[in-house]
RNA sequence: GGUCGCGUAGCUCAGUUGGUUAGAGCGCUGCAUUCACAUUGCAGAAGUCACAGGUUCAAGUCCUGUCGCGACCA
């Protein structure tokens, strides 16, 4: 075996292992229906995007469970690919075309700009998934698909035809929001509410048959004016019931328009008049449906005014909104003006206000609604955490249908063709197929294409053969559904949840309705595992603007990806946010440096035997000579082994994390591995001794292998657990009680009772090193100790591990004593012990140190006697508590008394 | 306005069916470097578990209310 170097370096490793895992196939997806079958469809990543901290999270966290799974002996499939992002897309392959050569796309048409497009994506796309390789993703990339490829594309269609055909699809002109940037409809869901300040501008409104009265009206939106044709009040309020029917002039341009009456109209707000412009406001649509009024667009798609603006035609829409308020000032109509805030919604891509607009586009209507919510109330999909299932219900219980028309070019053009010259609207002048119609030249195809989010719904399906329902491929049949998903909760609208009903909708022949075992086999996954999001340590979303967010890369480059995913998973609280702080990168690095250092410490110790397997290495124990602190560690490793596989298993991957982390740090290093430098001295308990920190290195490896793979399968092979080619992911540790069982049969019995006993010597010991360090003499190596022992067991547990106290407190001698007289000391569980300090004793500072702990004892005494004398305590709590507090209370006694007599000699 | 979450040491957070004296990491203070590891070790200081009620033999944990912070949906 190679000699270990002194510090991890994870450069080299990493990468010679990620090729050689990729060169023999690790990662390889096998369909095997002989074993269980676990998958898990990456979250399709922008094909623009680069990799960000919540990439790193989400990521390691499928990586997780894969890589688990493999050592389970699953047939694991982790597919990776990228989604063609199409606004985000299309606007920088756009902008890019501006820049170069100062054309539009309009300018290339259709086909030319689809080839850029094309160009473009094949040229910066995807960098992020050869960043995920840095991070050690274990994808199958031999499976790498991008929605845009040619079977994705297919799938998508025939989703889109098949919904068609069974009626959840339908064209329709409807108020949809408007981004004047990319110039398309969005989906609700795209859309971002925010807190915007404005203003609040207060008007007057002549009422024409009355001429001399005047309503006052408070809108936000003053530019909208030219399109308002009507103003509306609520039908019982007082103030106004007796306009209703009457009219009013708008200002401009000046018009007759009627007074209505609604009972939308929130009487509270301002005036509690409103204005209504139709073809603005979703609010104003639906009024002026009720009322039969005329629908004026003021507005063009590119969000300037439109001729029908009058005297704020062609401006810009901000720019017109500060004209309309100095007109109306202009013509008296402008009472006030006050500083406002109000939510506005944003398009969540090109960061703008979005404006309401009617147009023509087509929905989803959608389906299996009932179904997608009992998939998750009745546990055939749990969420982890649990409580955004409550999110997901309330949205299922609010839905809207899905605008699902883009006005883009970039994407999966919708598959629908219309007669040339007939009416649209009607059904049977439109083709809606895979195919083009048969006579192409009477027939156009609809230009819009598909909202990004009605490609990647089909994500789980389509990724792995789906084509249309009902026509299944052995991957389908072998990973569907998958074993869990991981992703933000920010998308569980627009895509954990479009997938379920996507799945239930067109796994299978249709159905109205479902049962519970079809429920089962149709949906995408079993499993939603929501991780937080990403801040910083001031609790900011990361961002680039603010600068606040680094740079992955780099910190996989200093830290390994190892210390960095071990990091990340330390302090990712499940479903909380993130705050990131890379001095919690640095202790993932530490622990991978401190795991590398004991295992040189273990080659430096002796030579290597036979590790080939579990078995081999228990054979080499000799139960003869093991001691206390082998069977310990030994307990506890089987304790770790079964608290990491719940942990797991239940997805509580922080816990997972950090119980290795104490584990390893402090009892097996800082503990297991010091007390046993003095057995290692001795060439008769040696080799046992080595077998045991082998079999506690070969279980915890294996343990810690799907946090840090690197490491643990570097370290299992320069260890000798596995030849070349035998990778570490095909092994796993079982259960506690498997190990347990092994050593038993091998005739050792890590009982519990020992692990109290090293405690006890824990605690004895760390009582020594703090009565030094008071005294000065933390460095000495040549102290002595006086002991009044508890008892014979006590002084016997003491009397036999000397040797291990001596070197491990820093003592020359350990004396016992029936009577320690008046020194002062510390109270442990195996007696009280008393520094040798000679005539130096600081009664000051004794007094003071025992002074302290005795008044904590004393309240612990009289809690427990309170405690105690409480007769209703006595007669209901449990015999076991009952137990555990009369012991406890004993014990304060004791240690009290002590105390009390300690500092009662010092006078 | 509605829903959900959070409030525990200076900071970031654990604390999973209520049960012994509430833990960790970082930071801070002191000590240690021919010892596997200074990416280290040892020790120490530091908490009215947001507040107020209630249920219970027993509450950081359950219930109600209040305050503060955050997210999502209107």
């Amino acid at each position: 075996m190679a000699e270990i170097p002194k510090s991890y370096d994870p450069q080299g490793v990493e990468q010679r292992w990620y090729d050689l895992w990729v060169s023999s196939g690790c990662f390889k997806g096998v369909v095997d229906p002989s074993r269980e079958s676990f998958a898990v469809m990456i979250p399709p990543p922008n094909v623009t995007g680069v990799l960000h901290m919540g990439h790193l999270l989400n990521n390691t966290l499928q990586d997780i469970m894969v890589r688990r799974a493999r050592q389970e002996g699953k047939s694991a499939l982790w597919l990776p690919g990228t989604d063609h992002a199409g606004i985000a897309t299309q606007s920088r392959v756009e902008k890019e075309l501006k820049q170069k050569e100062g054309r539009s796309r309009h300018d290339l048409g259709r086909e030319k700009f689809l080839v850029r497009a094309s160009e473009w994506r094949d040229r910066h796309g995807g960098i992020i998934l050869s960043q995920l390789r840095k991070l050690g993703a274990s994808c199958d990339w031999d499976r790498t698909v991008h929605t845009l490829d040619a079977g994705y594309s297919e799938a998508v269609l025939q989703a889109f035809v098949t919904l068609y055909e069974r009626g959840y699809v339908y064209r329709g002109k409807r108020m949809v929001n408007w981004c004047p940037v990319s110039q398309t409809g969005l989906s609700d869901e795209e859309v971002v509410m925010k807190p915007s300040k404005g203003q609040l501008f207060r008007m007057r409104y002549e009422v024409a048959d009355e001429p001399g009265t005047w309503l006052e009206i408070s809108t936000t939106r003053p530019e909208t004016i030219p399109g308002d044709t009507a103003v509306a009040v609520h039908p019982d309020d007082e103030r106004y019931r007796r306009l209703i029917g009457k009219y009013v002039w708008r200002p401009f341009p000046r018009a007759r328009i009627p007074i209505v009456g609604d009972t939308a109209v929130d009487r509270e707000f301002g005036t509690g008049v409103l204005k209504v412009t139709p073809a603005h406001d979703r609010t104003d649509f639906e009024i002026g449906r009720r009322h039969s009024l005329p629908v004026l667009d003021v507005m063009n798609p590119d969000g300037t005014m439109s001729p029908d603006a009058g005297p704020l035609a062609g401006m810009e829409r901000f720019k017109a909104r500060i004209a309309a308020a100095k007109l109306l000032e202009e013509l008296g109509c402008l009472v006030k003006t006050e500083p406002y805030e109000n939510t506005v919604g944003f398009s969540e891509r090109a960061d703008v206000p979005i404006e309401p607009r009617l147009s023509e586009q087509w929905f989803i209507r959608y389906p299996k609604i009932e179904e997608a919510k009992r998939a998750v109330t009745s546990g055939i999909i749990r969420f982890h955490p649990e409580r955004w299932t409550k999110t997901y219900l309330h949205w299922l219980d609010n839905i809207q249908d899905w605008c699902v028309s883009r006005q883009l070019w970039w994407g999966h053009r919708i598959p629908v063709w219309y007669r040339k010259g007939a009416d649209r609207n009607d059904p049977a002048n439109r083709h809606v197929s895979l195919t083009a119609p048969s006579d192409p030249a009477g027939w156009e195809q609809d230009p819009d294409v598909l909202d990004t989010w009605a490609s990647s719904w089909l994500w789980c399906l389509a990724t792995i053969g789906w084509r249309k329902p009902g026509v299944t491929t052995p991957e389908l049949a072998h990973w569907y559904p998958t074993g869990a998903l991981a992703t933000g909760p920010d998308i569980i609208f627009l895509w954990v949840a479009r997938m379920i009903i996507a799945g239930l909708e067109l796994h299978g022949p249709e159905r109205k309705n479902l049962t519970d075992d079809e429920i089962r086999a149709r949906v995408p996954f079993h499993r939603v595992y929501f991780n937080g999001i990403i801040r910083d340590k001031l609790g900011r979303k990361m961002s680039k603007s603010l600068g606040n967010s680094p740079e992955p890369l780099d910190l996989i480059a200093k830290f390994g990806a190892d210390g960095l995913r071990f990091g990340l998973l330390s302090i990712a609280p499940k479903g909380q946010d993130i705050l990131f702080d890379e001095d919690r990168v640095a202790q993932g690095r530490n622990f991978c440096n401190k795991l590398w250092n004991a295992a040189r410490f273990r080659q430096m110790s002796g030579p290597m035997a036979n590790n080939s397997d579990l078995g081999a290495v228990i054979s080499r124990l000799v139960p003869a000579s093991l001691d206390d602190d082998d069977f310990a560690i030994l307990h506890g490793l089987a304790e770790l082994t079964d608290s990491t596989n719940r942990n797991l298993a239940d997805h509580e991957f922080t816990a997972y994390a950090q119980g290795l982390y104490s584990f390893f740090w402090g009892d097996f290093c800082d503990w297991y591995v010091e007390a046993s430098k003095s057995r290692l001295a001795d060439p008769a308990l040696r080799d046992s001794c080595l077998a045991v920190q082998d079999l506690v290195l070969r279980q915890f490896l294996l343990m810690l292998h799907p946090v840090a793979p690197f490491i643990s399968e570097e370290l299992w092979h320069l260890l000798g657990y596995g030849g070349t080619e035998d990778f570490i992911q095909r092994h796993h540790t079982g259960t506690g009680g498997e190990l347990l069982k092994a050593l038993r049969v091998h005739g050792i019995k890590p009982a519990a009772s020992k692990v109290t006993a090293v405690a006890s010597l824990r605690e004895f010991v760390a009582s020594v090193r703090a009565l030094k360090s008071q005294a000065g003499q933390a460095t000495r190596r040549d102290a002595v100790v006086s002991v009044q022992a508890k008892d014979g067991a006590a002084r016997a547990s003491l009397e036999s591990a000397r040797d291990k106290v001596c070197r491990l407190a820093g003592l020359s001698a350990v004396e016992f004593t029936d009577d320690l007289g008046g020194r002062p000391g510390a109270v442990t569980p195996l007696g009280t012990v008393s520094l040798d300090v000679g005539s130096n004793v600081d009664i000051a500072a004794e007094r003071t140190r025992i002074g302290k702990e005795l008044e904590k004892l004393e309240k612990a005494v009289s809690a427990g006697e309170s405690k105690l004398s409480n007769e209703a305590f006595v007669s209901k709590a449990p015999a076991q508590i009952l137990e555990g507090a009369r012991r406890q209370l004993e014990e304060s006694k004791a240690r009290r008394d002590e105390l009390a007599r300690m500092l009662a000699a010092l006078g």
